[in-house]
DNA sequence: TTTTTTGCAAAACCTTTGCAGTTGG
DNA sequence: CCAACTGCAAAGGTTTTGCAAAAAA
């Protein structure tokens, strides 16, 4: 259900009866080639002019399907587009900050006493990975406690833009 | 900060030398009188006929007006529109169910044990006033676990429309 | 050749903005 | 009276849909 190289997921493609597209295999490489999550856009644009642009309906398009033979997931970090990441073998849950919208992914496991926590509240199964925990990462909460609102970004307007492309 | 009925609402409107208009008065007409969080779209729909409808972006406008007094908040469930409720005195957090679409709220108390473990992962500072917990609710829960996959909503459908008017 | 996929245009959805006209205090 | 507010129209950001043309197998 995972390809570890581009190549292995175009053969996947390929063996479900899809076609390998020129289009089909850009977005892959922008996924393979993506430190982190990327939006719909960001690929489309080539991954800020690293790869060759593409159609975004293609990509949107594209996404769905690579999506549904497990290559792809994707998941929403608060407002804002979507984004999207190679299904690596392990699956990963996504905590988001809403102060500088960086978003961290951790191991499931690391989240199963949190899980169990609200489990305990009223029976809720909750899941990390399609909707991350939203809230202040480690330097954004300390900042704050030290009164140093620094950024002060309103809750409703941090995660929109993606990280800002810090290279 | 807080209002306890319309006229205590629309006193602290005043107060502030802010103006009571027909929309404004309508706006929190329905916040008071719907039973769950609403969107923006239901209230100028007049919760469904059930008041007179207004122009939504009045509704928009006065809806941030009154979160500015903190009369008002809102969050997102998952996908679809935010929904607003009345700012009770007591802050409440919430679980939203990516199956059958249900919101219910808690004391954030009552969270307290989920926010420690996950501030034990790296530090994060978690809140889920803003952006809720999603998965599912118990009764979802168990159907699932029952293989009843039931209504069978896709992660990326179920929360678009607000609980289907369960009157 | 046939079925999938693309690319463009257009629309859908939620929310915000601009602006001239209305109204509350 | 005059600042605050409304209502309409229009736009903005993200995602989906329709359809004829292009391309993979």
């Amino acid at each position: 259900m995972v390809a570890d190289d581009l190549a292995a997921a175009l053969e996947l493609v390929r063996r479900r009866g899809l076609r390998v597209t020129a289009s089909r295999r850009l977005v892959l490489e922008a996924l393979f080639a993506a430190a982190e999550p990327v939006s719909a856009d960001e690929i489309a644009a080539g991954l800020h002019g690293r790869l060759p642009t593409s159609d975004l309906t293609s990509v949107y398009r594209n996404l769905e399907t690579l999506g549904e033979l497990g290559l792809v997931r994707h998941f929403h970090a608060g407002h804002g587009p979507g984004r999207y990441v190679l299904a690596g073998r392990a699956q990963r849950e996504y905590l988001a900050c809403e102060q500088c919208g960086a978003v961290e992914s951790v191991d499931p496991a690391r989240l199963d006493a949190a899980r169990d926590a609200i489990r305990a509240v009223n029976g809720f199964e909750a899941s990390f990975s399609h909707f991350p925990i939203v809230g202040l990462c480690r330097r954004c909460a300390a900042l704050r406690r030290r009164g140093r609102h620094s950024g002060r970004v309103s809750v409703d307007r941090a995660l929109t833009p993606p990280p800002p492309d810090r290279s």
